[in-house]
DNA sequence: TGCCAGGCTTCAC
DNA sequence: GTGAAGCATGGC
């Protein structure tokens, strides 16, 4: 089922429309699946894909059948792109047709709006390596940081004004300064972001094409992360959810180890949820996280 | 100030 | 194969 249309293109914005709270912003860009993304009053996000800045704007509307949002983009940048990376073309209708615990629809209610997103695999594997055993402000100023140090630096125009920001850096980057790696906080963490740098660098087509193709199945995609010196069972369930949109992947992280205790009694069916339990995982790790 | 964070590796046993 | 110790750093 398709949830959303181009409205119009004007003045340089691209404005799309979206079935009424299937996009949630704020929780879709403050859930934990991503590190770069800024919220302001659940109603404008900036961040930095690929690359490049976006703006996302929700504009106010009367319609009660359609959310509309304003996309402020650099002009290179196809919107269909745009699109696929928000996960709108991801159809999530089959989890209203599973059987869900009362918990589990307290989640679902709770949490509705997410989309998972489909980030760039480089960008999650070394966010998730450095997520581990880290707080999320940590993890986003350490990210930072990485990105001031080591990544491009790019200017537009936004509103009227010169605005500065950072791509996330290139394996090259990260390699040929191991020394001022040490420096961005990383902590132990940063043999792990070395050698990860150095793997994805040495094999690109390998992460990128090979891993990436629709018909790989997850197994497959985490045994091949967990090759790797510090991405293990939890970290490579993240990447292959947040980077290689496999929707099926399902990380357990301690709040997720303590629902599956608290509300599963140590043990938890995620086959219920048919390819969206990592959605599931992510609507429950939301509700867990973020309810009053 | 001390606690702890979207875990992982290493090393006993 | 299982379980526990140790791990750098900084936000709160």
């Amino acid at each position: 089922m398709k949830i959303y249309d181009i409205s119009k293109i004007e003045n340089g914005y691209t404005y799309i429309k979206v079935l009424k709270n299937e996009f949630d912003l704020g929780k879709t860009f403050d859930c934990g699946q991503c590190f770069r993304w800024r919220v302001i009053n659940n109603q404008t996000a900036y961040g930095i894909v690929n690359g490049k800045f976006i703006e996302i704007r929700k504009e106010i509307n009367n319609d009660n059948k359609f959310d509309l949002f304003r996309i402020n983009v650099d002009s290179t940048y196809d919107i269909f792109d745009i699109i696929d990376y928000l996960g709108l073309n991801d159809d999530y209708s089959y989890l209203k047709h599973v059987n869900l615990t009362d918990y589990e629809k307290r989640a679902l209610k709770y949490s509705y709006g997410i989309r998972i997103l489909h980030q760039d695999i480089f960008e999650t594997i070394i966010s998730f390596i450095i997520s581990q055993r880290n707080s999320i402000p940590k993890i986003k100023s350490t990210i930072e940081k990485l990105c001031k140090a080591f990544g491009e630096t790019r200017i537009i125009k936004f509103n009227g004004q010169d605005c500065v920001y950072h791509a996330f850096p290139n394996p090259i980057a990260l390699i040929q300064n191991y020394e001022n790696l040490k420096d961005c906080g990383l902590g132990y963490r940063t043999e792990y972001v070395y050698w990860a740098a150095m793997s994805y660098y040495n094999n690109p087509a390998y992460f990128k094409e090979r891993l990436g193709r629709k018909d790989i199945d997850t197994e497959k995609i985490l045994n091949e992360l967990q090759k790797m010196n510090g991405v293990g069972p939890k970290v490579a369930n993240c990447i292959a959810l947040f980077g290689y949109n496999k929707l099926d992947s399902f990380p357990i992280d301690t709040w997720i180890s303590k629902v599956i205790e608290r509300e599963y009694n140590g043990h938890i069916d995620i086959s219920r949820f048919g390819n969206l339990a990592g959605l599931m995982q992510q609507y429950i790790f939301y509700y867990e996280r973020y309810k009053i």
